[in-house]
DNA sequence: CCCGATACTTGCTTTTGTCAAGTATCTCAT
DNA sequence: ATGAGATACTTGACAAAAGCAAGTATCGGG
């Protein structure tokens, strides 16, 4: 924990002194910071009244009630009684104001620009990525964006690292394991038939955190392997949903069968599964990837 | 480029709003903000002149002057002229300011560990490397530390990820190539044998950039596969370590020769495996991965 | 209709930061 | 060695930014 700690520090030192945090003097703006402050909060917002403002920006209202008055003199911002409530002025930025936040923003963005162009393309997206992975982490809102996507190169290696390193951490299930699964996403990629197979990978906020493929197991029958969620990813129904894809596509492809094999510890899999209308078919205990296990088939007859 | 961009700057929003760029009142401590950026850079760097501080902390001299006036009257700072250059005034930390620096850091730091503290151990390894990875990504610094290890759960489905990734990138090889490392992985995955057969992963600051393998052909006979450096990790002799490791290792264990397939196109691994002595002893042309190419075989005497 | 809360304003003060001019010292070319 | 210009720092004068406290108007609930 301490070097982690020490690790965020180190960044955030790093990463304040690169952006400079205080953006002094909005290159020859006549604003101060609070008044640039002041216009982002508008013009990013909409509107807002002078007490939300203060508590968004953590500013004094008393001297936030000034940076309003000099903005108004100067006709940026457009204040008005509130209808419900005449305590309140509801503010919004004038015409004018919102030319001059579209510069100031303009000019921000300029800055960031400037800082990702010299980044190659690769870099960027590194970076972007990156940037994504740690507020995942830090935000713990689960709205993320959420995109279901085929296969691109390179993924389905990744299906292979994740099943490894998750089945390992959770169930200790060590080098065979992934060999198997290696063996699997071997086969898939080889004899990849796109009218018949599928693979998807689940992204949030780009990045990857969630996989099923589709095979063909016979002309009538086709299996579902490789379900795999990130425990970040887990807990808003994007198992059920890459289920739902794969037993869609196998109706649209005209199978009359859906089947898949899994193990009876995976508990949440399995609800998915019996959600769907999987029927368990068979049990069948054996020693596998070190541990005892018991396999299990499902069916879906389509 | 501009959704990137607009990534980053979202990125800055959230986090400078969530680490509290500004970090007003060092709760109770009669601190200026001036002030307890120059205990800070003080405590952190040791000592440095007055310009020197002014320009890590972007202060006016002016200002900055005044500070230190304050501070060393408050007996934390203390201030003696150069020996070499009477100019300058040499500033540390008193007893007294490395007390309080230490309590500012300690609260820094408890503050930090706030923000880590309701992460789970794996969300917060997933985001000390995510930060690695933006810093390693801005910083142009070819400095990063850099370990060489056997391989762990996953590991190797990484290492097919990243071949598909950067063979596809680089060469445009696609799926079929993919399937081919999946084959190779799988295979040395199911008859491991660390007595004669290893998995080095390279790390720089933590994060994956490198691999190679050693797998048994015949008793004497050794094979190097996988050798592979993400594109950040090139060009610091990562790539040769690899293979000296490799070589050494083959010694040890007895093998008599060491031999490898590759490509022509391959130019940087081609020289490396020639200044560590291998010798071309085929070539071949051939179609695969949906190109024509031209794999060679090499060869050391051990 | 009165009380306490909320929304904002205003006056006063301190803090923070800027600018410009000044002193002492150093470096380097002559 | 010496004088011009650069560097390191200080000081005075000021302006901007920010905080505090007291004030006014309005609201919501009993």
């Amino acid at each position: 924990m301490l070097r982690e700690i020490e690790a965020v520090r180190r960044f955030n030192r790093f990463y304040t002194g690169r952006i400079g945090v205080l953006p002094k003097g909005y290159l020859g703006f006549p604003f101060a910071l609070g008044e640039a402050r002041v216009l982002f909060e508008l013009g990013h917002g909409g509107k807002a009244s002078a007490s939300e403002l203060g508590r968004a920006l953590e500013l004094d209202l008393g001297y936030l009630s000034r940076v309003l008055q000099s903005l108004r003199r100067r006709g940026l911002v457009h204040a008005r009684r509130s209808a419900h409530d005449a305590r309140r002025t509801e503010l919004t930025l004038t015409e004018r104001g919102r030319r001059i936040y579209a510069e100031l923003d303009a000019r921000s963005r300029e800055k960031t620009g400037a800082m990702l162009s010299p980044l190659g393309k690769e870099e960027r997206s590194r970076l972007v990525s990156a940037l994504g992975a740690v507020q995942s982490v830090l935000s713990n809102e689960k709205s993320g964006e959420i995109v279901l996507r085929q296969h691109r190169p390179g993924d389905l290696g990744w299906v292979i690292e994740r099943h490894g390193a998750l089945y390992f951490k959770e169930y200790g299930w060590g080098g065979p394991f992934e060999a198997l699964v290696a063996e699997v996403i071997a086969g898939f990629l080889k004899n990849f038939n796109p009218a018949r197979e599928r693979c998807w990978i689940a992204e949030l906020d780009g990045e990857r955190v969630g996989s099923v493929l589709i095979v063909e197991k016979t002309r009538t029958t086709a299996q579902l392997r490789m379900l795999l969620l990130e425990p970040q990813a887990r807990g808003r129904g994007l198992g059920k949903r890459l289920v739902a894809e794969c037993i869609a596509f196998a109706r649209a492809k005209g199978y009359r069968k859906l089947v898949l094999w899994t193990h009876s510890n995976l508990v949440a899999a399995r609800q998915i599964y019996r959600d769907a209308g999987f029927r368990l078919v068979k049990r069948e205990p054996h020693r596998h990837f070190g541990a005892r296990v018991v396999g299990e088939y499902w069916e879906l007859e389509l």
